[in-house]
DNA sequence: TTCCATATTAACATTCTGTTTACACAAAGT
DNA sequence: ACTTTGTGTAAACAGAATGTTAATATGGAA
């Protein structure tokens, strides 16, 4: 299965270091985004849906922390990681980043060796146990390795968008995913495609599978359920 | 996910003053709106429901501490956001202020960078505990992330304006809410819709859940209980 | 290249939601 | 009793959102 490079949002007020940290993290094969500011952090953030987030806690327009508990009280951003840069002296910011629901921070003067260290470890971390993993819903199943559904015994062969949409939505059964958010983390952030498209991933999906497991909601999105 | 940006309404008598917090607010991403003195402020807070109020103490026609007390006396600001701005040197009005439920007070003359910190610091108290989490009173659960309602583990489908309607009170058990603020919180202030159509959600809600949760409160709105 | 499956668009059909209209009903005031 | 005011209900409608189908584009494999 191709596997996209991780998509990574680093939001600095600092030129420099915004440079510095997408130099390093791109050469190990990431995407990397960059904002300015706290408020066109969370604008990247929801027109993004990355994977991670990097949020310096010193910033205009709102700052790291103030970033990520409005995040955080978004469903869309309640499993995407999320790492502090500190000043290195500063330990209270450190204390009440983990508190607001930071997975990581990382200390200023920044070391480009720590910085991605950390990011692998944290992908790593979630990796483990998150990703790629077949997912076993009531009497489905779905196997991101062999590209296959299987719904009591019999195996149904999805094509791949089709197979990346089932995924999506059955990795946080009765969630329900925003159409936008289906887009970007099935279509991807750049690509345009018209409005009839997710339907009729959709619609071809639940003929395959046979069984009523994607529910629309209407002005909202989709979700799994069986 | 659509998110409405936070509503602010100002006060102050001063129009450059009310240009100034305008245009740094805006500028943070907020929407607001200005008030030149005491009854025109309570107008328009009954009008809008903002999230934050910033009065000044000294205006025409009403000063902020009494603004502050008469809206206080209403349920529906029982936990809207206040800020008094004060000058420098008028230590008891700040302490005053406090008293009469200020939320927080800025000292004149005013410094952008601290207005915009003591805003954004004051939604970061409150959203960090209230947004988006599933409500649960007696044996209902509403749950927007899933955007379902179970009673008794029945779970009942509700169309984007009834759940929105019934998620807003439901936040509040007990508490009436008025037409005017059902109005601007499900709606939005600038939408227009006729006298029945509250009603005529109330009822489809009413209808779908089967139990008699909302009550009505004649002459002054709804409120939820069980 | 040609073939084939997949992906996307376009056009049209269908469903559902939100809103209004019209009227019934109840409570309170005169 | 009559009027006024406010809410409940049902039906009807417009428009939005989604479903469906067929036609067309795309891209990879033979």
């Amino acid at each position: 299965m191709e596997v996209k490079p991780k998509q990574i949002l680093i939001a600095d007020d600092e030129p420099d270091i915004l440079e510095i940290i997408r130099y390093n993290l791109e050469k190990e094969g990431y995407d990397v985004h960059t904002a300015k500011d706290g408020n066109e952090a969370i604008d990247k953030a929801k027109q993004l849906y990355p994977d991670l987030i990097i949020l310096d806690i010193m910033m205009p327009r709102k700052n790291g922390v103030e970033v990520c508990s409005i995040l955080r009280t978004q469903p869309s951003f309640q499993d995407t990681l999320i790492i502090f840069l500190t000043a290195m002296s500063d330990e209270s910011s450190q204390i009440k980043g983990l508190e607001t629901g930071a997975d990581d921070y990382i200390s200023k003067p920044i070391s480009p060796k720590v910085l991605v260290s950390r990011v692998n470890a944290l992908f790593r971390r979630v990796s483990t146990k998150e990703a790629g993993k077949t997912l076993q819903i009531g009497n489905i199943s779905i196997d991101p390795v062999k590209f296959l559904v299987t719904i009591n015994g019999n195996e149904v062969v999805l094509a791949k968008k089709e197979f990346e949409l089932i995924y999506l939505l059955a990795s946080k059964p009765g969630r329900v995913f925003l159409r936008n958010e289906i887009l970007t983390q099935v279509w991807g952030n750049e690509v345009i495609v018209g409005d009839r498209t997710i339907d009729v991933h959709v619609r071809k999906v639940r003929q395959k599978l046979g069984i009523d497991c994607i529910t629309t909601v209407k002005g909202v999105g989709y979700k799994f359920e069986i």
